[in-house]
DNA sequence: GTTAATGCAAACGGTTTGCAGGGGT
DNA sequence: ACCCCTGCAAACCGTTTGCATTAAC
């Protein structure tokens, strides 16, 4: 295989990945994690898929989804589940919140560091043992805002 | 006794619902929207489904579906999307968030009256025209929370 | 050589839709 | 009598799974 042709910091970050998981390092898992890399935003399995059929036309669709979810599982994405939207995938895996436009569909990250359990109303805290934050806000993005007033 | 009363009251306010709307008050609207009435919780289409089946074994999912469309659009429930959780439907239309109990899978109302967008930090106005947020808390609820130290 | 991962196809589960017949107005 | 609504069945769509083949180790 041609990975070597490929050589890149990423190889050797998946290559040390990979060995520390005990999983193999495939073709499609390189190029799978070269795409996430190089991307800055927030793809389906199925943009995934299209980006990289150009180059390699016989990756399945399913090996995309199960790449995502091995790298979901080693921390390298994190799937986003977003109301009416397919799950889409994001390699910033700090904790942080989403911007949806609701035009375009496009995901900017929102970071509210000291949004904690001390945030949120007194209710909260008696209905049980917080784990998690999940906050979307939906609107309009700036890019969508301008393309209306022309 | 007072079940015939409760009935008729949900009888004659749907009755001028479907009349403002347009639409015919049918048999199957009207259970369902009994069926809404009479619980306090966050049903799937498939809950209702199985709770309408005792007394009226005919009624069909896709009218479930097609009712509570019907119901969204008339104001009467509103869709919750939560995340790795079927659609449920809320009678509770007024703006508020939810506790999603991560092992039982129960949904709690959260009441937060002064979360706006002032609230949130600023970049978040910076990304555009914000038209709705959607706040999700995941835990372990008090139930399960004392089942547990059983 | 051994085992895990892939590609293919088919299944899945929740939801939606086309249609013909039934029920509300 | 009109035509909206329902029940049935089948389609839908994103995602998952079973299986035989292929490739990484």
């Amino acid at each position: 295989m041609e990975i070597e042709q490929l050589s890149t910091q990423h190889l050797n970050q998946l290559r040390q990945l990979c060995n520390e998981a005990g999983i193999k390092l495939t073709h499609q898992r390189l190029e799978i994690f070269r795409e996430l890399m190089s991307v800055n935003d927030h793809p389906s399995a199925e943009l995934i898929h299209k980006r990289l059929h150009k180059k390699h036309p016989t990756i399945a669709i399913d090996t995309i989804y199960r790449t995502l979810s091995t790298f979901d599982e080693l921390g390298l994405v994190k799937k986003l589940y977003i109301m009416n939207e397919r799950t889409l995938f994001d390699t910033n895996v700090t904790t942080h919140h989403h911007f949806i436009c609701t035009h375009c569909k496009k995901v900017k990250d929102i970071y509210w560091s000291d949004f904690d359990n001390s945030t949120l109303p007194e209710m909260v805290d008696g209905m049980g043992k917080i784990e998690s934050r999940h906050l979307e806000i939906h609107g309009v993005c700036n890019d969508c805002l301008h393309k209306s007033e022309e």
